[in-house]
DNA sequence: AACGACATGTAAACAGTTACATGATTCA
DNA sequence: TGAATCATGTAACTGTTTACATGTCGTT
């Protein structure tokens, strides 16, 4: 049960807008159609046969005279319609492994110097990326309805990465205190309350 | 190359803080110890081995009377050095599949009631996370260094569900909107630009 | 005797990436 | 001729979850 494999409606979702190779959908993503989907051919030529053995997409020798080995893909009207019921189901989120908040974590461990160092890194990372999308914005901003859909999906990025510039700034102040008061010295022995203590009975981190 | 896996890391700080065993690690991590990670057994027990031949860990028979069949593994120097320096190293990113923008970026494809839909469930999901994540502040006011960067990843995590709080009221208003305006009538024709348009030239969202 | 917590593991399946194999067309 | 792009695929590997198998101890 569980994971009706999202990224088969991912392939769905690109098919429904126009029939396509197997080729063209990985450009497609890698163009970033979809900005927070990615895809590699070994899942996407596994999927569409699949797809095509489901009845739910409708393989098709499309040869034209300059690439005589396309195959392309179209939805079926019952492919458009299991997709539309998907998009209508409520959205499921996934557990986050978040590889900076393992390494924070454990800040004890390390030199306040070097958590500083991670922070900053990230810092820098995340605002690139929002730039990114910024520029990104301005390119949808049509009136149709498809783009007032991506401009939505863009400051969702925008507005999450902007809380985390944010964060990392309160979090090196934090640092820069802790590292002056002396009390940032690294941990050196394996004590340290493995009951209780640091339990948090939280649920994971999930987007 | 590059995935040097990092749920080996994160057994491995675990057990930086005392020996446990296959079991402790799984009830530290359900409990959210690390509020971000999660593991299950079909990992733990291998990657404890692995551990243990590459000198990381060291097995230990530890019989209590109550359970004489415990196996606790305790972090060598060597593995000690190992995590602080996975540790200093800058934090990787991974790309983000987030089936709700998934959904919202084809929300021409449904009616926007259950695009709003969509968002509200979204939006409680995130709210009641938030509130746990702050009754968890609480526990972690010590004065203790790892309580400091254990609030530090919790509030992470809370200005990240805020900034999502908030980027669905603003959503939730526009597709309101939207539906008011007429505009948004699904679209049912497969039509739509195969081409340009709709690519973003952005990199993937990453956390 | 039955149940829940403690405890250790494996097998199978699924999701996803990387690297490889193959071959046509187009353009410099 | 060689490189880039178009095009389709497979094999191997990694990471992860789920379900199963097994057994002990303490409590009701």
């Amino acid at each position: 049960m569980a994971q009706h494999n999202k990224t088969k409606y991912a392939i769905m979702a690109l098919l429904s807008e126009a029939p396509r190779t197997g080729y063209d959908i990985k450009k497609a993503l890698e163009a970033n159609e979809i900005y927070f989907w990615s895809e590699s051919y070994g899942q996407i030529y596994p999927i569409l046969h699949k797809l095509a053995k489901e009845g739910l997409a409708e393989k098709r020798k499309a040869s034209t005279e300059r690439h005589p080995n396309r195959t392309v893909y179209e939805l079926t009207p019952s492919g458009r319609t299991e997709l539309v019921e998907w998009l209508k189901r409520p959205a499921g989120t996934i557990p986050l492994r978040i590889e900076l908040l393992l390494k924070l974590r454990y800040g004890h461990l390390i030199d306040p110097a070097n958590c500083l160092k991670l922070i900053e890194d990230y810092r820098q990372g995340q605002v690139d990326d929002i730039e990114r999308l910024e520029r990104q914005l301005d390119k949808h901003s049509g009136d149709d309805i498809r783009d007032a859909y991506a401009r939505m999906t863009l400051r969702y990025g925008i507005a999450l990465k902007r809380a985390l510039v944010e964060w990392c700034r309160g979090t090196v102040d934090e640092l820069e205190a802790l590292a002056e008061s002396g009390a940032a010295e690294s941990v050196k022995g394996g004590g340290g309350a493995p009951d209780g203590g640091f339990s948090c009975g939280v649920t994971l981190l999930q987007l």
